[in-house]
DNA sequence: TTAATATATGAACGTTCGTTCAAGTATTCA
DNA sequence: TGAATACTTGAACGAACGTTCATATATTAA
């Protein structure tokens, strides 16, 4: 991760302000290169860092979404949301390896996506609850609603 | 991307089956080790197959999920939703390098999660849609149901 | 017991990703 | 015009990711 910046959310000390117009610059710190931060609008900054989310809050909810952001991963939970399946039908619906198929499963479990139940020598996997699917649909939603041609992102340059 | 398997829907051909028992293991092709597919329940794969999303949606989808899988790209999204801001103001917030927020501002623009104006020689950046917020949300709400501790993911060994 | 099956997992390899650093554009001010 | 500002972008570097391969565990069948 490199060398993270401090992301202390009591620091509003450091805000002092120009003489009153809402355009202002002012610099943080003496002037330690580390962290070069200009306040264009002082009022705008202290205001949206009350609404930001905690650090370790985000990190969390983006290994969430990390989850998610793996097309087998993805085509995992929709076979899963048809009905519950065993590593090896999963494996044989997706044609890849039961090798590959257990790796992103136990990442889906770790992060509380699937759920499983042994029996036997097999292990039926199902979805763990509602959410995935929420965002699934919701995600799906978002791409109906934005894509032009929808096969990639907007291109700009 | 390495020798990913084909991934043919039409492919049904291949769903020989047992005498009748749902318990079947049926090798495919003739004894090819690119692609070791054993069905244990024909039946359910043929099923969940026809649910299979499409594997261009689904890097599509996750290409989506991919842009909200990171935690400073989520912490601009929780300032955002709040007000409209430029570059300068959401790196003072993040206390954060002007270069490497407008690096991750190019990342959720091409995924159109925001967009810009430009006034003079700034440029403001705000939410698309609120497809973005129900997303972020909806990823909140998962953690809240799920997590016991919420630090991390199920430690399971 | 031995062999086969179903799944899990560690190491390795190539790829992707996020940040930093060092430019580069474009706008404003003097 | 030249300097400063606001932002963008390409290259590079280390970290993280997804698959393959080989192996390990556990259950069932012979």
């Amino acid at each position: 991760m490199g060398i993270m910046l401090v992301d202390d959310p009591a620091h509003d000390g450091e805000t002092k302000r120009g003489p009153g117009g809402p355009r202002t610059q002012v610099k943080e710190g003496g002037g330690s290169d580390t962290c070069e931060v200009t306040y264009t609008d002082p009022e705008a900054v202290a205001q949206v860092r009350k609404k930001l989310i905690d650090s370790d809050l985000a990190h969390e909810l983006a290994g969430l979404f990390q989850v998610m952001a793996d097309a087998t991963r993805l085509r995992i939970v929709s076979l899963l949301a048809e009905r519950e399946l065993c590593v090896c039908d999963i494996a044989a619906a997706l044609e890849m390896t039961q090798s590959a198929v257990s790796h992103q499963l136990r990442v889906l479990r770790m992060m509380q996506l699937v759920k499983f139940r042994r029996q036997g020598r097999m292990a039926y996997y199902s979805l763990d609850d509602d959410h995935v699917l929420k965002l699934y649909t919701q995600g799906l939603d978002h791409l109906g609603h934005t894509s032009g041609g929808a096969t990639g992102p907007e291109k700009e340059r």
